[in-house]
DNA sequence: TCTCCGATTAGAC
DNA sequence: CTAACGGTCTAATCGGAGA
């Protein structure tokens, strides 16, 4: 006897950035609109008149000025309170449609649909309800694996007469292999720029194609993760669906400045805010790090200028979270790395070799009581209060190294002094 | 020659 | 007005050091 074939969604929201910004600015709904990254760098949301302006992501803005101003498109830094809540009601209502739910993204959950009966109509009132309750337009594709689902989101997405739901386990093998066909390698999940180059050197120009490619030499020429990919592409489950997101292994804060920095203080200032940001979600996953790295960079797109990248690793004898400490930690690395009379341009520090606090809870030398105590006080007056309310003396005091934001949103939902009110 | 480990790479969003 | 190119994370793989 075998297994009924499993039906897994992957709900994608549209243009998702945008989106968000679109449920406070109904005006903006035909036109065309952009989100730009940190700093206001580079395009990382596009609505679809801006798509078919030929405006390409991760483009950076400047590059596009005219277009821009040509056009009118409406320019939104990021704003990432507000996405990060929208992203937690969508995520919420989602979860009333299946047992099992993998959030992937920020904008995007894995739901498990196997058992259900009428499974395009259970998809389409998903898309309905969100649309209703949130505001938000999303896409639903239905496979046997997760890499199908990917898949049939894709062609939900681009296939207006879809409605917005494509189901692959509806498909006779005829039309699997006519799309199959007609898309492109590089639109598969886990196919990137290098091995859409290398597939392609070998003939390999779409999915149809990589799904027949023979599994043994593909997989001694590209690795394990291809022989997935192409195994997943035949439906044979081999990408789990993970409920809960593992703790990390690695907290990375770091930030480009709006200007380049000179002095050391404005160094101090910024390592110290990005510590406190690391170990903040250091203590939210319940973990202690044992190494520390901090680094400056110059400006990587200044060929002109002195280029000097340095990087400290600071391990710690006895593993912590405590802001504290790890803050005294990297403000010793940063001298140690620091030398005057270069224009730093990026700066941020890495905890690694994270572990279970529980682990070490029991240990009399492990943080220092007070410290956690103080810590744990930090952590409810700023989650009752908002971010920023307490903080050590020298986190982000100075304005100098912050990011540009020329053009941010309000942060609509969660903050009451910038609650959209209408006169 | 083998194994371990840090560094690098590739990919995702 | 000018200058202007993101941030985090994981897994796999590479390559050197030491056994």
């Amino acid at each position: 006897m075998h297994s009924p074939t499993r039906s897994i969604a992957l709900i994608d929201c549209n243009n998702f950035y945008v989106s968000c910004e679109r449920i406070f600015r109904p005006d903006l709904q035909k036109i065309p609109v952009l989100v730009l990254s940190n700093n206001d760098g580079c395009v990382v949301s596009r609505s679809n008149e801006a798509k078919a302006l030929g405006i390409r992501m991760a483009v950076p803005v400047f590059q596009i000025r005219d277009l821009v101003s040509q056009h009118k498109v409406a320019v939104f830094s990021s704003n990432y309170v507000l996405y990060a809540d929208i992203s937690n009601r969508v995520m919420a209502t989602l979860q009333y449609y299946s047992p099992v739910q993998e959030v992937y993204s920020i904008d995007e959950t894995f739901l498990e649909l196997t058992g259900f009966t009428n499974i395009n109509e259970r998809a389409s009132a998903i898309r309905d309800h969100v649309m209703r309750d949130i505001g938000i337009p999303v896409c639903v594709g239905i496979g046997s694996t997760k890499t199908l689902a990917k898949l049939a989101n894709f062609v939900a997405k681009r296939h207006p007469r879809s409605k917005g739901v494509f189901n692959f386990n509806r498909l006779n093998p005829f039309q699997v292999n006519t799309i199959l066909k007609n898309t492109p390698v590089n639109e598969i999940w886990g196919v990137g720029r290098r091995l859409t180059t290398a597939l392609n050197e070998l003939g390999i120009l779409c999915v149809f194609q990589l799904r027949d490619a023979d599994i043994a030499s593909m997989r001694a020429r590209f690795g394990v993760v291809m022989e997935k990919t192409i195994r997943e592409l035949r439906g044979e489950s081999c990408i789990n669906l993970e409920e809960q997101s593992p703790a990390k292994k690695q907290i990375i804060s770091s930030r480009s400045f709006g200007k380049s920095v000179t002095d050391m203080h404005d160094l101090e200032d910024a390592i110290a805010h990005f510590v406190s940001n690391a170990a903040k979600k250091l203590r939210d996953q319940q973990s202690i790090a044992g190494m520390l790295q901090v680094f400056i960079q110059t400006d990587r797109f200044r060929p002109d200028q002195p280029a000097y990248c340095p990087c400290v690793s600071l391990p710690l004898i006895l593993p912590t979270s405590s802001t504290i400490e790890l803050q005294r930690l990297a403000l010793v690395g940063l001298k140690s790395i620091f030398r005057p009379g270069f224009h730093y341009k990026k700066a941020g520090v890495t905890l690694s070799a994270i572990g279970d606090a529980l682990y070490y809870q029991g240990d009399l030398f492990a943080m220092q009581t007070e410290d956690r105590e103080l810590m744990k006080t930090m952590d409810v007056l700023n989650r009752r209060f908002g971010k920023g309310t307490v903080k050590l003396s020298q986190d982000g005091a100075r304005a100098s190294w912050k990011m540009r934001q020329e053009s941010k949103s309000p942060e609509y939902t969660t903050n009451w002094n910038e609650f959209p009110i209408c006169y």
